[in-house]
DNA sequence: TATAATACCTATTAGTTTAATAGGTTTTTA
DNA sequence: TAAAAACCTATTAAACTAATAGGTATTATA
């Protein structure tokens, strides 16, 4: 399931996309905006501004903007760095430790098949077609 | 995130599945081929008897057994009734509040996009498929 | 009829994760 | 110099996960 980090980070994106115009937005804006808290939003910008996902000016008159157009923005690459583990099972987490049963496994496939239609449908829609 | 719950209800119903015959599969036989605890798959089991999708018969010589064919299983009704919950989304599940936002909600359209990708895709596949 | 094997039931728990809250520091503009 | 903003790090209550534990009820068979 995904979590509020990811949930959040979506709308935080869809916001600063609706409200940038030509200026940045202050994220207290969008924190209200949304009803959200500010200081949990602000542990989930480091993995976007880190990620080059969104450019941070400090200061007084400062805030948030896009580093791309909104349709150059897919919504798997927005959950796959805000989100802890996108992985549909442990298993197939990128620091899940190599499974003994690995090469009798019957379900391995499956996961696998089932975590590529997942990012396949993420990949397909753009921040714009959610704006 | 598939839990350990639904994973291994999986592979009780795949093991069941392969072991058969045509006589009833003590668990405690599935839980040493499958490598797991016997305590925890006896909290798993009721969620498939009392939805039907196993048989159980207690006594000595007792065990589970299929109710129908394997290609009759999809996987998808097998994870529903062991899963706590495989909505995507919190906003989604059965039991979620109703959403404040909901009428001006940018990405609900989206999340419930997702689920029905995720759903169809665990109905496409059969427990015999799995095997 | 006693015993063993089995399903079935319910409580407890250690560890982890989630979703925050809190209290700062640093940078920049006016 | 003050205000506003990003940025940083620690703490925490509540929930959840993945078990462990200790039983009871039922049934076949020796």
């Amino acid at each position: 399931m995904i979590s509020t980090r990811g949930r959040y980070a979506l709308r935080i994106m869809i916001d600063v996309a609706t409200n940038q115009k030509d200026g940045y937005v202050p994220m207290k804006d969008v924190a209200n905006r949304q009803e959200l808290s500010l200081k949990y939003l602000e542990q989930i910008l480091p993995s976007l501004t880190k990620n080059g996902l969104l450019k941070g000016i400090q200061g007084k008159g400062g805030g948030y903007r896009l580093t791309k157009l909104p349709e150059e923005y897919s919504i798997g690459e927005i959950l796959r760095v805000t989100e802890k583990d996108l992985a549909t099972v442990s298993c197939l987490s990128a620091n899940a430790p190599e499974c003994a049963r690995k090469s009798t496994c019957k379900t391995i496939a499956f996961w696998s098949e089932m975590d590529q239609v997942m990012n396949d449908f993420l990949d397909s829609k753009s921040l714009k077609d959610l704006m």
